[in-house]
DNA sequence: TTGTAAGCGTTATCAT
DNA sequence: ATGATAACGCTTACAA
């Protein structure tokens, strides 16, 4: 009744007058061991659903097959899709991934990392957070030779990174906005103090002033990430003296809203304000107007993650380089930015 | 350069020329220690950064304070929302959490519990996928007395459940249509097979019943659950010769690819459909039209599932019983319901 | 062909 | 106040 009888390589040696290495052998075919008894202590383990504990092995061989994954959140198709690529990697390798959300908190990725190292993790990888200033808790990784694989998010950490260009995203989106006869576009930027912010806003600048347009603070807002957060800024850009007539925003949540808004401020999209997303979730193309969008390759980013890991794993090195994998985005043109001229 | 160098509490006792026991005391702050020594030994630990290899402690305690949480799918807001739930609760009392996605298949499935087994994990959740129909897997994890808490989806295992009251949540769905004057009402299903499916099948079939509407076979149609298995469906509907002027979608994901074709076909929603959802996801108040829906609550659902496990453990035994929690759900009403009549 | 013993890192029990 | 030892489950030289 309240026997837990988890089947060890003991029991089984009970039960054959063997000692545990027979055991041990026998189960692992080693040829060495009777072909009689070899037989016999399989089925019979067979037959009592033995598994080996992972635990003891992973004590033994200082190899956990664990590895932990630290994101700002999962309730949002970009980071499930990466881990998506990660499994999809390691899950055939025999790697067990742990999923941890910082919510985009510094403390908790500080924690995080540390019990991933106490877990004695084979491998970390890490999107990190947006409040993230201090780097040492991804020195401690590096420190104790632990692999570390950054991804999304770029950081000062001698770490390999693997990123989307933003840069070249986010250029497409505007120059996309302009072909379409813009000429006073506003951008929904996200979070302040983020790579991927940054090399928007970078872009964003960049194409304006090529194409000789006005660049005008009040037309640039920072938001969240989530839909919601798209509302508010969008509100703001509205009830300018002079609105914008296209809008560039940081990801299709904050494109949603803002079309949103501007439809119930009695606009529509595109002929009064374009609209342009990042990322293609996948509604993006189920939304009214369909959204157009910059395509990542998502499931792609985790499995280089993933690969850059095994490497590592294969070489018996950790990678304390910065080497950078950078994949390319796609422009996606959908309705929201198709304006009738 | 290549000296992995994790320092265990070897390390320290030869340092001290104390024995390993020492150590592991003084790191504990056992009283019988010699402050001194208990002083010294932690400053050293500490700047060290030595932490306990918790791969030996769960050997030796035979407790690894790990989980595993096996889903379909993690790139939807629903199962993301319950992790987020089971990891708000678990992870303050310790406990690392794994996850694994199913796909919806089988094989995966079983495999993933083995794993979890293998690496004796404290306990094990899962929502089963819509391939499943044989449980002896499950078995097994109950065998080994391993708690195992079934959530969202139900089936024939003995095992605590919890689950959101579909049936009265899709009867609300359903009158709401009604009430808005919808005679002809399509239901997209979902999946074939599915406790979740079958159950708002029922209350759907209840409703129409019970309000005098006829049941159409033609009206009752399979899906999937994202977003794409949608648009298919929803194009029969309106080839019908005498095409629904309401929808109950399985999900909002659903009902927004159903909105999009019902568009795309030069009808309106509401006015000449009415389309509701099941979810709330975060879009579904951004879409156009905004999207009335079933509210599920995810992150609740996902706290009640871990609160179940950590009262198994406190109580030290595995609940074999058919235990059954039930959350409500709440309809949300938006404007993709609303009918001018 | 099989058994013995040491070891992975830690702690609890029983000495000293 | 500290040390020695055994144990958690398993593997692998090394013996026999």
């Amino acid at each position: 009744m309240s026997k837990p009888k988890i089947i060890t390589i003991k029991d089984i040696a009970r039960k054959f007058n063997c000692s545990p290495s027979t055991v041990s052998r026998a189960l692992k075919d080693h040829p060495s061991i009777n072909v009689y008894t070899r037989k016999h202590i399989q089925e019979y383990a067979q037959k009592l659903g033995y598994q080996p504990n992972r635990v003891s092995l992973s004590l033994l061989n200082k190899k956990t097959y664990n590895v932990g994954v630290i994101v700002p959140n999962i309730t949002g198709y970009f980071n499930a899709a990466i881990l998506d690529g990660i499994q999809t990697i390691l899950e055939p390798q025999g790697y067990t991934v742990s999923i941890f959300q910082t919510k985009e908190f510094y403390e908790p990725e500080v924690s995080y990392i540390d019990n991933l190292l106490a877990n004695r993790v084979d491998g970390i990888f890490a999107s990190v957070s947006s409040e993230t200033k201090d780097y040492s808790h991804f020195q401690r990784v590096l420190a104790q030779q632990v692999p570390l694989i950054l991804f999304d998010r770029d950081c000062e950490i001698e770490a390999p990174t693997v990123r989307v260009d933003h840069y070249s995203g986010a250029v497409m989106a505007v120059e996309h906005l302009i072909q379409m006869g813009c000429k006073r576009i506003a951008h929904l930027k996200g979070p302040e103090g983020l790579s991927v912010t940054q090399e928007r806003l970078t872009a964003y600048l960049d194409v304006l002033e090529k194409h000789g347009l006005d660049i005008r603070e009040e037309y640039i807002l920072p938001t969240g990430f989530r839909t919601f957060k798209g509302a508010y800024p969008t509100k703001k850009l509205l009830t300018l003296p002079e609105p914008p007539d296209g809008i560039f925003a940081v990801n299709d949540n904050i494109a949603m809203a803002a079309m949103h808004v501007i439809r119930e401020h009695g606009l529509t999209v595109p002929d009064d304000i374009a609209v342009i997303g990042f990322d293609d979730e996948p509604h993006a193309a189920y939304c009214f107007p369909t959204l157009s969008t910059i395509k990542q390759p998502t499931v792609d980013l985790g499995k280089e993650v993933a690969m850059l890991f095994l490497q590592q794993v294969q070489a018996e090195s950790v990678a304390i380089a910065k080497q950078e994998i950078v994949l390319p985005s796609e422009l996606v043109i959908r309705n929201s930015s198709l304006k009738k001229r």
